[in-house]
DNA sequence: CTCAGTGCAAATATTTTGCACTATG
DNA sequence: CATAGTGCAAAATATTTGCACTGAG
């Protein structure tokens, strides 16, 4: 699954910021690198965390000017708080994992083709999409084998 | 869109909860006959708003117990509260307009292909999907072409 | 009669905002 | 130096929970 090929497409959030007009300070420095690390999904919490020298506000205010720049993607997790993932150059779509909430990431060519026969009926303009796989992980599926009682 | 062939399929809440075991009361009754007669995707708040009768904490817990049962639908809004939308037998998917934030419904047998080629290259069993199309729909579409200064 | 269910209000969780202060450009 | 940006804490928003009371079975 993890495409080897998908190198580090413009992993550069702070020139992101930069792309918006928006000043280059220590804090945003400290957040974007920080996601950068962290090649996983994130919750704006975790990030507050992980960096107690930056505060919450301006990690939420970073987090809203990445968003809004398009280099992460904001997933909603019905659960509680959304994770937010960097958006790669490469449309991808992600799967979570609905026992332990881990999430993927994979790429299907079939679904743009599907996104564009769908245009045809459905009323307005489509201007993006979003699709998640649930399911339930390897690693809790063994899990469950294990712990399972039998229904 | 709107597939005339979809007759108000089990569009019975108050049997999804029975079919669970639990009680009828009236406060259920009035949850759910009140979610009947929106035919839109609705939000807890609102629900709670137009029911003063029926306590916040029980239109919460009304609407977890039909989200269990599967009989509704918990789309999630990355602005705010999630919306619910009454979960008709056949699987289908939502359009949001990302302005006026309208949810509308639409199937497309090609998804639920997609979704069969996809599970070979995802590692897991897949336990379901949710797809959303952002779409600007065709009022805020003419909306724009009037007010739209040119960017 | 018993306990599931209810309603309230307080507790939680998450995100935003007001405001005085700091540091970028 | 002007003002965008920061950090804090309080407010706003969304949802859950504790608990005494009520009503379904």
């Amino acid at each position: 699954m993890a495409t080897a090929t998908t190198e580090s497409i413009s992993v550069n959030l702070i020139n992101a910021l930069d792309d918006r007009g928006l000043r280059r300070t220590s804090a945003r420095a400290a957040v974007t690198s920080r996601i950068e690390q962290i090649s996983d999904a994130f919750t704006a919490e975790q990030l507050c965390r992980e960096l107690p020298g930056v505060g919450r506000a301006t990690v939420y205010r970073t987090i809203r000017h990445l968003v809004d720049a398009g280099a992460l993607c904001k997933l909603p997790i019905l659960d509680g708080a959304p994770k937010y993932s960097i958006a790669r150059v490469e449309h991808h779509h992600h799967t979570i994992c609905s026992r332990c909430g881990a999430v993927g990431e994979f790429r299907h060519s079939t679904v743009e083709r599907v996104m564009r026969s769908l245009g045809k009926e459905i009323d307005g303009d489509i201007v993006g999409h979003r699709m998640e796989i649930f399911i339930t992980c390897n690693s809790c599926l063994a899990a469950s084998r294990s712990g399972e009682s039998g229904g």
